[in-house]
Parts: C-alpha cells; sequence; structure tokens
RNA sequence: GCCCCCGUAGCUCAGUAGGAUAGAGCGACUGCCUUCUAAGCAGCAGGUCGCAGGUUCGAGUCCUGCCGGGGGCGCCA
C-alpha cells in the first residue's frame, strides 16, 4: 500500500477530478498540524488553487471536502474543512498500525530506506585538513556532517564514496620538514614553522637525511596516520585518501592547463599563467601559474577535480568546507565549469566556523582544541551528536569546560537510553520465553534486505491485535516512527542530518513518555496487550537504530 | 566597497515548500521509584522571533533597507 501522504494526495487528486477541476499534484503538499483539533494531516490546497479557479477558499473546501468522504480512501475516518480554507484529514489508527508492520518487517537495513539516489555515483570529500598537526574540535565537526550526510546519501540509494583529500605537497610540507629538523637538530623551529610539540615527538622518530622534503614528507605521514586514527575514534572511515601529491607527480596539473587553455580560457599576464574566472561567474581572474613557475593551490584543485568528474566519473561531486574557505569556491566552480562539467554536479556545502570563547581557532595561533582531547572528555557518540544538533549554518561557540562538565547531560545519553531500555525489555522477554519475543527474534534473523523473506514475519504480525493500541503514547509513538522515511527523505534532500537529531530526540520522548505509562511485560496484562506492544517496542527500537546510525552514533545494549 | 552565514525563552538551539494559538534541552521551582533501567515521567515559569518597511487571505519563514555578530574577497594553502 502506498504511504499515507501518497494516498491523501490521490485521495484529494480524484476528489478535484471528480468535480472537473484541474488540479497540479505537485500544489499539493499535506503536513501535519500542530494541533490534534486540525486532525492528522492537512493540506493548504484549496487556498493555493482558489484563485485559479475563480473560487472562495472556503467554498472549494467545501466541496472538496464533500467529494472526498463520499468516497473515502483507505483509512479515512472524515474529511473537514477549517479556517481559511484548508482540508483536515482525520484517519483510522489503523494507518499507524501499518507502520509498525512496516518497520517490523522491513527492519534495521530496509525501513526508511529510499531509492531516488538512483545509484548515483557520488563522491563526498570532507574533513581534508592539512596534515601538519592534529585534528581540532572544527574538523570533528564537519567530519560528523559528512559521515552522517554519506550514511544519509547512502540510504536514499546513491553510491557514496567519502574521500580525504591529502594536503602532501607544496609550501607547507617544506615547513614542516624544516621543523622537523630544527627539533631533530635541537635548534630553534622557524618563525613560520610548526611549533607544536607533536613535531618534536615525530623528530625523534626520524632517521632520514637532511633533506627537507623528506623530513617534511616523513612528518606528514605519521600525522596523517595519528588524523585516521582520530577520525576513526567516532567512526569515521573513508573509502580513499587522496594524496595531491599524486596529482602533481603524474603530470595531471600540466595536463589540465593545457586543457583549459583550448578553451581560451587562459591568458598569461605579469610573467603569470591566468584563468579567465570572470567570464564565468567568478569576481576576479585567477592565476594558475605562478610569475615563479610553481602551479597554485587552485590549479591543483582543478586538477583534482578533473580527476572526480572527468577520470573517476562521479556523477555528483559534494565539497565540505569550512566558511573560511568561502573565497574559493567561485574559482573552483569557475574552473570545473571551464573544464565542461554541469556546475550543477559540484554541490561545495559551506559549514560555519567553530570558535572557542570567541576566540578563533587555527594551528598557527596555537588557539584551538584537538578533537581527540574532547573525545577523551566526553566520549565518541557525545561528540559526535554535538555537531549534529543543530544546522552547518550555524556557528558554534565552543566551551570545553561547559561541554564537559555537562557531558552526562549531553542528549544522545537520552536517546540511547530510551535503546537500552527497549534492549531491557527484550532481553527479559526472551528470558521469560515470551512468544511473541521469540517468534519475532527468530523470523528477523531469516529476514534479510534486500530480498526480504517476509512470510514468517507477516504471519506473525497478522496475528497481532493492534487495534488494542490507542494510549495516547502509544499513538504518539507510532506517529513519530511514522516520521522516519519522510525524515530521512527531508534530511537528504536538505543536506541536513541534524534533521534526524532532532526527529530521533523526539522519537525517544515518546518513547520515554509510553515507558513510564504502558507497561509491556507483566502478569496483570493480557497476552495480547503485551503481544502488541512489544510489536511497537520492537518497531521503535529498529526507528531508533536508524536514526543513531545514521548519526554514526552507537545503540548501545545497556547503559 | 562587494560576497556568504547567523540574530527565536536567562543559556544552547529546533521550527518542514509561507499556514491555524512559536517548540525542545540546559538552568530555576514543584511533584512521581513495591512492578520491564529515575541517564526517566509530569507540572510550573520564561517570547514585541534584532529593527523598519513591503509582498500575501496568512510572514519566525519570502523581498528591500538598516543594526549587531562570524567568515571571506592573495602569484598562501
Amino acid at each position: 500500500m502506498l504511504p499515507i501522504t501518497e494516498r491523501i494526495k490521490t485521495g484529494i487528486l480524484s476528489a478535484f477530478h471528480g468535480l472537473n477541476i484541474d488540479a497540479d499534484s505537485n500544489l499539493i503538499h499535506i503536513e501535519r498540524p500542530a494541533r490534534p483539533e486540525h486532525g492528522d494531516f492537512s493540506s493548504n490546497i484549496c487556498l493555493v488553487m482558489a484563485k485559479k479557479v475563480g473560487m472562495e477558499p472556503r467554498k472549494l473546501a467545501e466541496e472538496l471536502v464533500a467529494k472526498i468522504n463520499s468516497e473515502p480512501f483507505p483509512d479515512l475516518s472524515k474529511a473537514e474543512t477549517a479556517g481559511p480554507g484548508f482540508v483536515n484529514f482525520y484517519l483510522e489508527n489503523t494507518y499507524l498500525y501499518q507502520t509498525v508492520r512496516d518497520a517490523l518487517i522491513l527492519g534495521e537495513s530496509g525501513y526508511a530506506r529510499h531509492t531516488f539516489g538512483n545509484g548515483k555515483k557520488v563522491q563526498l570529500e570532507f574533513v581534508s585538513a592539512n596534515p601538519t598537526g592534529p585534528l581540532h574540535v572544527g574538523n570533528g565537526w564537519l567530519g560528523s556532517y559528512g559521515d552522517a550526510l554519506a550514511r544519509l546519501l547512502d540510504r536514499a540509494g546513491y553510491d557514496v564514496t567519502r574521500e580525504y583529500y591529502v594536503n602532501d605537497t607544496g609550501n607547507q610540507i617544506r615547513m614542516l620538514g624544516e621543523s622537523l629538523l630544527a627539533r631533530k637538530m635541537a635548534k630553534d623551529v622557524p618563525e613560520e614553522g610548526y611549533q607544536g610539540a607533536y613535531v618534536a615527538e615525530i623528530a625523534k622518530e626520524y632517521l632520514g637525511s637532511d633533506d627537507i622534503l623528506e623530513a617534511g614528507k616523513f612528518a606528514a605521514s605519521k600525522i596523517l596516520s595519528n588524523i585516521k586514527a582520530t577520525l576513526e575514534r567516532i567512526g569515521i572511515n573513508y573509502d580513499s585518501w587522496y594524496s595531491q601529491a599524486s596529482i602533481e607527480e603524474t603530470g595531471k596539473v600540466t595536463e589540465t592547463i593545457a586543457e583549459l587553455k583550448t578553451k581560451d580560457l587562459i591568458y598569461e599576464k605579469d610573467g603569470a599563467v591566468w584563468l579567465a574566472a570572470t567570464r564565468l561567474g567568478d569576481n576576479r581572474d585567477r592565476v594558475l601559474v605562478k610569475a615563479n613557475g610553481d602551479a597554485t593551490y587552485l590549479a591543483g584543485d582543478l586538477a583534482y577535480h578533473r580527476n572526480k568528474f572527468l577520470e573517476r566519473g562521479f556523477d555528483l561531486v559534494i565539497d565540505i568546507f569550512g566558511a573560511d574557505h568561502h573565497g574559493q569556491v567561485a574559482s573552483l566552480k569557475a574552473g570545473v565549469q571551464a573544464l565542461g562539467v554541469e556546475p550543477e554536479r559540484l554541490e561545495v556545502l559551506l559549514g560555519q566556523l567553530v570558535s572557542l570563547a570567541g576566540k578563533k581557532m587555527s594551528k598557527r595561533s596555537g588557539i584551538y582544541v584537538k578533537l581527540d582531547e574532547l573525545v577523551d572528555e566526553v566520549g565518541p557518540d557525545a561528540t559526535r551528536i554535538l555537531s549534529l544538533l543543530s544546522s552547518i549554518d550555524q556557528a558554534t561557540t565552543l566551551d570545553l569546560d561547559l561541554v564537559t562538565s555537562q557531558s552526562a547531560e549531553n542528549p544522545v545519553f537520552y536517546i540511547q537510553y530510551a535503546h537500552a531500555r527497549i534492549a531491557s525489555i527484550k532481553k527479559m522477554a526472551l528470558g521469560q520465553n515470551l512468544d511473541i519475543a521469540l517468534r519475532l527474534e527468530e523470523a528477523q534473523k531469516n529476514n534479510s534486505h534486500p530480498s526480504p523473506d517476509a512470510v514468517e514475519l507477516t504471519a506473525i504480525l497478522a496475528e497481532t491485535n493492534f487495534q488494542i493500541l490507542d494510549h495516547p503514547r502509544e499513538i504518539q509513538l507510532m506517529k513519530a516512527i511514522s516520521l522516519l522515511p519522510e525524515v530521512v527523505e527531508q534530511a537528504t534532500v536538505d543536506r541536513a542530518p541534524h534533521k534526524v537529531t532532532t526527529w530521533v530526540r523526539g522519537l525517544a520522548a515518546d518513547f520515554h513518555g509510553f515507558y513510564h505509562d504502558c507497561r509491556v511485560l507483566g502478569n496483570d496484562l493480557s497476552p495480547d496487550i503485551t503481544r502488541s506492544r512489544y510489536c511497537l517496542v520492537e518497531a521503535t527500537r529498529i526507528a531508533l537504530y536508524i536514526g543513531l546510525n545514521l548519526l554514526g552514533v552507537t545503540a548501545p545494549e545497556r547503559m
């Protein structure tokens, strides 16, 4: 059966059809009213259509409602007009029972999974911090964001590749090498060099020559492996680590510039080679080759993006940068377009910066909090959720002391606690050899996505009397579960994983309320109520697990 | 000067494609553990949605201007 919102849409469309009114289904927006007296769902379609049809919205709504009520679609209780011309829909709870069945049959892997990604190859590049020092919390913020977005895209049916662009060449590596050698020889680290103690630590292990580049590459690779370890601590695993040096060494930069030359977008001035970026929407032209013959960062970045699009064939590339890289977006887009790539295939998402008690975080100034420190203090799950609470358009001011002292109040525990409580019910039910628990467990084991053998599950659920679930807590919980597929879709297209966080907090709240008021196990309860509540609880667990997993947070069995 | 993001409760933030009486958490105060985990539940208090116009049947949401905060506009990366 179609999702309920689709059924409502279809119901509206066919009612309009019955009234001989031509309605565009794209205009029909189904929403969930904030107030229960406005029904389970509502639509403003008559307010939108009134002018076009030449009728008072209220009048139009009345005719539409009469039509809908005369031929109700499945699960509809009644439609009503309200306010200036809203159509409110009141549904039978049966649509919620279907949600519980869906969640149980489709399971963790299948529920709230979408196919609109159509297997498109999408690459997400994120963090990509220079391997010249440890990651700071700002990197962690965008790391959690990028990884959560990758998980969402994957669930939406995209073919996702996570990539880290390793900036292992250029001045900074020389500077790193100089800093390392200075430490090695117990001399002063150059003014512009890397002063951090970690360089001294690496220097102890360095047995190579006095060559600056060799020393720099050694240090960079050491630092990179630390970066990798830090990211793994918070559940971020890349599919690929792409070396900038490899692009230069294989001559891809010169190749890219040559290609741009054939498009007549290159000129020379003041001894440098320029890209006529202005002609492609940038606010100034950009240098690709400096007067001294070195390629600029942009030249390398264009070669890299040429590789992403034209050599590796990604359909969509999403670059996630900190807002401090805003200045390079227009030139990158211009360059990519110059290479013949449709502009909509490159999406650059900017995350506003994380600052520290009002101060800017930077490796150079030495004012920053290491991501590892934060993870040490509050743990991986709390670290991840902290950055996924709000939109990346929101700049964050981090107060480490406050975060640490309040770590027990981190919202992640509230959510995880709900999962742990469910696990506890489940464990007890299995311990008591509760029939429904045992049978569900067994049937789920044999029910694997994407080719579910749902026969047994369907049979179990058919024997379950869901009609008995009508407590307000139960209703609210089922509504929350039913929302997940839409939340996943919306969070994906909006590139907004924090919407999953908002939802999962709500689900946890609804579960805690249910848990408080509705017991699942106990001798004083009828087998019917235990059975149907157990199914509801299990559906909740599945939805919670999916939400937590999308955020990259663990779903503990006990706390 | 130009470009991007933000301004919602004391604090940190949600607020769907413009919808009906703006929501959470933390903090303050008050109740609730003989029963599946009290890391929980319930109640109470807290708001001219930065300001001023505009569009609309309807604006926290869209447009314009201003104020305030953050970031950017290199032959740095």
